[in-house]
RNA sequence: GGACAGUUAGCUCAGCUGGUGGAGCAUCGCCCUUACAAGGCGGGGGUCACAAGUUCAAGUCUUGUACUGUCCACCA
């Protein structure tokens, strides 16, 4: 490929598809555990192998790549591990979806046929999303990928279980959980969303048994009444104080409920008076334990009301409150109704409102667990932004044994069984053969399957091979970051961090970075629903691979979402052309050299050294940026850099050194060129790597260095850090500026060439001006350059200071002369605002009492600059003046 | 009810340790200058949400207010 002239557009397309492959097959990113260099690793947050990509995932996966490149041209060892979930109730839901479609249910396949189905779904579409994956350029390594359900995993869930269960860790028990009816399976709490939704507050009339008195109750789920085992007052409350301890009669059912007190009970809301359904409400539940009440379960799983709410059995739950406020109001016991608007729980899978529900499940003492997964941040973890920190503990603090098991069928069967002869509980890894209690072979394996995100919280080191003791979790265990987005900070992150410390003794990862959530132009969620989404697959098809990562790289600001739109993308794309366009140039003309060695400290040419300098200072920049997880910056730092220094700069200036006889100069030009233009393609390489291997792999010479994705990061050049003559540089790129500047405003084209006059403050000036003085008439396109110490400029002139020197362009008659004096008065205004500032401090005491020395020195020599700019712009403005109302008269 | 963000140019956002407000896009003017019109050059555009405080100095630190957003929470 070396040598090659690039194509005059660039095709992302064909580009990306040869490098994909090629790596691939080449295996790079297949790291050896017992190869050099520090272990780097970083696991994907497995996506739901329903899944498609969305825009969420190609941050989420960008953001790791650049980390994992980097780290790459580093020198350390790096792992990337790729994977998918099995996303238990949510694939069950999409292949149940499936067969619904061909008028089948789930129970109509049995439980093994289901299983097989799902299977073979996975085995014809779980490749999508890892075929996008790749898409994106992620350089994980293929030979590792993984799958929460595989034979591996699944090991290490049955170790996990048993382990925890033996450690009196993993309990089984009846308890209320969040019930959705629709998936049929228990959820756990933070399985359930919480959504405001209007509803009523119905107030009801208890009758008191043994007098006329009654108690009003307010209550948002009525058709619970036939579930009440008591009524709750608050201790204090006067109002109620005296029907403690009485009866009261449950309206229509006419049972008979103890009055309570207890200070959980709100005083201000409603009536202050609480009827509890301990079956049927989280806080019931609580109060039912405390006060020793009756567990009167009155709804099923389905949503139907059981023989236990009397009349009403056989109704679905909406159909009975209908009815029990019907029966109510005939019996004159409603005593009124009103809006409110409350928090209703919702299956976070199928939006179906959640039913709490008294039943029989498998639970994890994360309350047992979670102080060490506390206490190890941030001494062992840090979490970047820190803001998350306190969400973090906050969550760990309040939180609540864990309900792992779930009624559905696809997922790690929880490896319990049942003795069907003894009765005895049987916890193993392994199927057992018979009961070790009565030696019988009547065992009946517990139906239930475990939460997903129970095999999700081991994957740090279930991926690496875990129970077995191997060479990649010695390697890279722990992990180096943990990269994902803060949704799932609780499901996820803080439960790794609670296994990985359990099991391995350790922490996960060293770092957390928590990005921000992808939204659209006007900051909504993206969501089908509501047609907002941006495809990231079809981004890539538009715009290329490179574009979208470098977009989502420069957006990922620490801590803020990102609000992306599509002409966000386009516009990014323009910068990969740039990229692009700059190598063509560059290529054009380095025909035929190959690079020879020299030293970049040793240069000459004021442009040469100042690139050289800039580029030490990206260098800095980028490598500072990555190393904080400051993308944006790092992204901005790079295309600040090819676009402003060298595309508009620096080609602009070796174009005289390339069309010179002198072949010396010409080969230093050749070879500082292609030193930068190298150097930027390796800083930008893990932002966008397919375009700039593609460059790098045409680059004069480069069979005989390593392809891109294999050289290192760029060592740094100290002897090249030269801020005095980047400081020179500064100066002619001013007076060029200064140059354009009066031929744009005076309406003189930019191709006129002028001449220009110039009357530099010293010797050292004089001599910078004259020895670069080809370069300054080519990119300011002159006819003539004069520079004079002591210059005598003609009146009629238009005139600007750069760094103190005058800058003189002689004006002939056809231009607008009066557009001068309205551009000086314009430029003498700023200067005189600025200068205003300026002495507004330098003439205050304490300023110049308090501040420090630095910057009192600082702000004088400002003001003198500006002072010395003044009077030369006004002196030349009077000159001026003078000229014109002569012409006039 | 608690917690956490955000509020800077028409739009989207940078601005880390306090020292004369930046970028991209959009807009206006001039240019086909042999890498790039997906381009070049130049210009215009901002009492940095509001108020108080700390300081010689505040977009930057403190407190409060307003609005926006997110998360958590059992208000029946």
């Amino acid at each position: 490929m070396a040598e090659e002239m690039l194509p005059s557009g660039y095709e992302p397309k064909d580009v990306e598809a040869r490098w994909r492959r090629h790596w691939e097959e080449d295996k790079t990113f297949t790291p050896d555990p017992d190869g050099p260099g520090e272990g780097y690793a970083i696991v994907i947050p497995p996506p739901n192998v329903t899944g498609a990509l969305h825009i969420g995932h190609a941050l989420n996966l960008t953001l790791i790549d650049v980390l994992i490149r980097y780290a790459r041209q580093k020198g350390k060892n790096v792992l990337w591990v790729p994977g998918t979930d099995h996303a238990g109730i949510a694939t069950q839901n999409v292949v149940e979806r499936a067969l619904a479609r061909e008028g089948k249910s789930r129970h109509d396949l049995g439980r093994e046929a289901f299983i097989d189905r799902v299977w073979q779904w996975r085995e014809e579409y779980g490749h999508r999303i890892l075929d996008q994956i790749s898409a994106l350029g992620c350089s994980v390594d293929w030979t590792r990928l993984r799958f929460t359900m595989d034979e591996g995993l699944s090991r290490a869930v049955r170790r996990v279980f048993v382990q925890l269960y033996n450690e009196g860790l993993i309990y089984k028990g009846d308890y209320i959980i969040n019930w959705c009816s629709r998936c049929h399976t228990a959820l756990a709490d933070d399985e359930v969303e919480h959504e405001d939704s209007a509803g009523h507050l119905w107030h009801i009339r208890y009758h008191l048994k043994d007098s006329q008195e009654s108690l009003v109750v307010a209550t948002t789920r009525p058709e619970t009444i036939p579930g009440d085992t008591a009524v709750c007052v608050h201790p204090e409350d006067e109002r109620y104080s005296r029907f403690i301890g009485s009866k009261v009669i449950l309206p229509v059912l006419g049972r008979e409920l103890p009055v309570i007190a207890d200070s959980y009970v709100d005083r201000e809301f409603g009536t202050g008076c609480l009827k509890v359904t301990p079956c049927h409400d989280h806080n019931d539940w609580m109060l039912g334990k405390r006060h020793n009440l009756e567990f009167l379960q009155v709804i099923d799983e389905n949503g139907m009301m059981k023989a236990e709410s009397g009349p009403y059995v056989g109704l679905s739950k909406e159909e009975c409150r209908k009815k029990i406020v019907e029966d109510i109001e005939k019996a004159g016991d409603l005593v009124k109704v009103e809006p409110l608007t409350h928090a209703v729980g919702h299956c976070y899978r199928c939006h179906t409102v959640v039913e709490p529900h008294v039943s029989t499940q498998w639970f994890v003492a994360t309350t047992k667990l979670a102080p060490q997964a506390r206490a190890a941040v941030p001494a062992l973890t840090k979490i970047f932004p820190e803001s998350w920190i306190k969400t973090y503990y906050h969550w760990l603090d309040t939180i609540r044994d864990w309900c792992i098991s779930r009624q559905i069928w696809w997922g790690h069967r929880i490896p319990a069984w049942t003795c069907q002869d003894c009765g005895k509980l049987i916890v193993s890894e392994e199927t057992p053969e018979k009961c070790p209690a009565c030696g019988q072979n009547h065992l009946l394996q517990d139906e239930d399957v475990l939460d997903t995100w129970f095999s999700s919280s081991l994957w740090p080191f279930s991926t690496m091979g875990w129970p077995d003791k191997t060479k990649d979790l010695k390697r890279w265990y722990p992990t180096s970051v943990l990269v994902t987005g803060f949704d799932i900070i609780f499901f996820w992150v803080a439960r790794m961090m609670i296994m990985g410390q359990h099991f391995l003794g350790e922490v996960p990862f060293k770092d957390v970075y928590l990005h921000a959530l992808v939204r659209d132009a006007e900051g909504r969620k993206m969501s089908k629903s509501t047609g907002n989404v941006i495809d990231p697959v079809l981004m890539i098809e538009k715009y290329g691979c490179d574009a979208l990562r470098f977009t989502l790289t420069a957006f990922a600001a620490m801590g803020r979402d990102i609000r992306l739109s599509e002409d966000r993308i386009e516009g990014y794309r323009h910068f990969v052309n740039k990229l692009w366009n700059a190598a063509r140039f560059t290529l054009m003309n380095l025909a035929g050299i190959s690079p020879r060695a020299c030293d970049p400290a040793k240069v000459t040419g004021l442009h040469h050294i100042w690139i050289l300098h800039r580029l030490e200072e990206v260098k800095d920049e980028v490598s500072g940026a990555l190393e904080n997880y400051r993308f944006n910056d790092a992204a901005q730092a790079c295309y600040k850099f090819l676009w402003g220094a060298f595309c508009d700069w620096y080609l602009e200036l070796v174009k005289p050194d390339m069309q010179s006889n002198d072949a010396q100069r010409k080969e230093d030009a050749q070879y500082v060129l292609l030193l930068v233009l190298r150097e930027i393609l390796v800083l930008l390489h893990p932002i966008m790597p397919f375009v700039t291997a593609e460059i790098w792999a045409a680059l004069p010479g480069s069979d005989k260095y390593p392809e891109l994705a294999r050289v290192g990061y760029p060592e740094a050049r100290p002897q090249c850090k030269r801020p005095d003559e980047a400081r020179a540089m500064e100066f002619l790129q001013e007076v060029i500026v200064s140059v354009r500047t009066i031929k744009a405003e005076l309406n003189i084209s930019p191709g006129k060439k002028v001449r220009l006059l110039l009357q530099p403050v010293d010797e050292a000036q004089k001599e910078l001006l004259l020895s670069n003085q080809e370069v300054i008439m080519q990119v300011a396109r002159l006819e003539e350059m004069h520079v004079d110490l002591a210059l005598q400029a003609p009146r009629a002139s238009a005139s600007a200071v750069a760094f103190g020197c005058q800058i003189v362009v002689p004006l002939r008659g056809t231009v607008d002369l009066a557009g001068e004096l309205t551009r000086l008065d314009k430029q003498l205004a700023k200067l005189e605002k600025n200068l205003l500032n300026v002495n507004r401090h330098l003439q205050d005491e304490n300023f110049l009492a308090r501040a420090s020395e630095e910057v009192v020195a600082r702000e004088k020599a400002t003001s003198c600059d500006l002072l010395d700019k003044k009077e030369k712009l006004l002196a030349m403005r009077a000159r001026f003046a003078e000229a014109l109302a002569e012409e006039k008269s």
